[in-house]
DNA sequence: CAAATTCTGCATCGATCGATGCAAAAAGGA
DNA sequence: TCCTTTTTGCATCGATCGATGCAGAATTTG
């Protein structure tokens, strides 16, 4: 009954989470999305709305891949809790290596995020905060099963030690924006699991 | 033999360090600095040449500050090294305590700046480069003292337990800015400690 | 084929960006 | 007091920002 789209929505929306993740939310315009997508703003605001709203849902797509890859890693049956910490970890220093360009890595778009935004915007440092919460509560869960199982030897409280790793991860991702190379990252992830075993 | 200035060129620094780092560099107009700065657009620019000139000024000027604050912390000879530590991170939660607003904290300008700007400008990627480069100087040595006199434990490489305690910091930044209440980056605190003794 | 509906391409909007030109104001030195 | 030098206040520059208006192209339905 009508003109169809030119373009599919999900590779749009994998292009634009990769233009944001490279050059951030404020710098990238609008243009420059759209040299990137090959179409015009008009197309871009007909089907998102305005750039904030293309952002959210670039956000969301990668938050979901990501979260979702992450705890598919920390809930794998086949490994104790340890191991699974530490294949999170491995993941992460190699999502690190493989999208590192010109000596300074893209870091996450999620620890991005909230470096750049989410002081000013409320409803973005929500969507936020619902993704760590997901994350926070697969690491605690696991770390409570290895402690039981003592596999994690550290008598902290489960949730603090899932914020310990969390806040570790984060910190891989500024060192490898800041240019640390993949030997200094795999050294912080090695230090830290020190603190669990 | 000429017009004098109007304003304290330290004064100028401190305000334009301030409002970088509430509002990031490219989030900061010129138009935001001279209203924050009580002056007109011509005597910043007459002063310090360009927005980028001063916000190099701004962020030397934070981090000699930042860093010599660190340093001091870490260079007490009334503790042993592994307080020494200790301290340090009870600095970090202290001022990421004060500088709260909003629920959100404005973290650390040298760590907001890696995300925001090293991986596109390598001069000012440069000067972070070398700041790390102390830090991680210091901190190695002092956990190398700890290491022989045997307060700290682990027997890992003293300048990669260095770069772990430089990422912890950079973790507990994020997770201020991502909403993260005092109790939570103590705890975050607490377990990189347990990596070291 | 014709009507209805949506999408696309181009031009352009007002706002804001960093930066500058210029004349008046303010000081010191003669 | 007058000359020289620098700073200051105001206006404005060209570029870019996010966003929109509109006419024509494209497609489905009748």
């Amino acid at each position: 009954m009508a003109r169809p789209r030119s373009f599919d929505e999900n590779q749009v929306l994998e292009t634009a989470m990769r233009t944001f993740w490279a050059h951030g939310y404020e710098s990238t315009s609008t243009r420059d999305l759209c040299d990137a997508l090959g179409l015009d703003r008009s197309s871009v605001y007909n089907a998102f709305t305005n750039k904030r709203e293309l952002f959210k849902r670039a956000l969301t797509r990668y938050m979901d891949a990501t979260t979702a890859d992450q705890l598919q890693i920390l809930e794998d049956p086949g490994r104790p809790p340890a191991d699974r910490i530490r294949a999170l970890f491995a993941r992460i220093l190699r999502t690190e290596a493989e999208n590192r360009r010109d000596g300074y890595g893209l870091g996450c778009l999620t620890v991005n995020t909230t470096m750049e935004l989410a002081g000013r915007d409320p409803e973005i440092a929500l969507m936020l905060e619902r993704d760590a919460e997901r994350r926070l509560a697969a690491l605690a869960a696991i770390i409570g099963v290895g402690q039981r199982d003592g596999g994690i030897g550290s008598a902290r409280d489960a949730a603090a030690l899932a914020r310990f790793v969390n806040a570790v991860i984060a910190g891989i991702r500024v060192a490898a924006q800041g240019g640390a190379d993949d030997a200094a990252l795999e050294a912080i992830a090695a230090a830290a699991m020190d603190a669990l075993v």
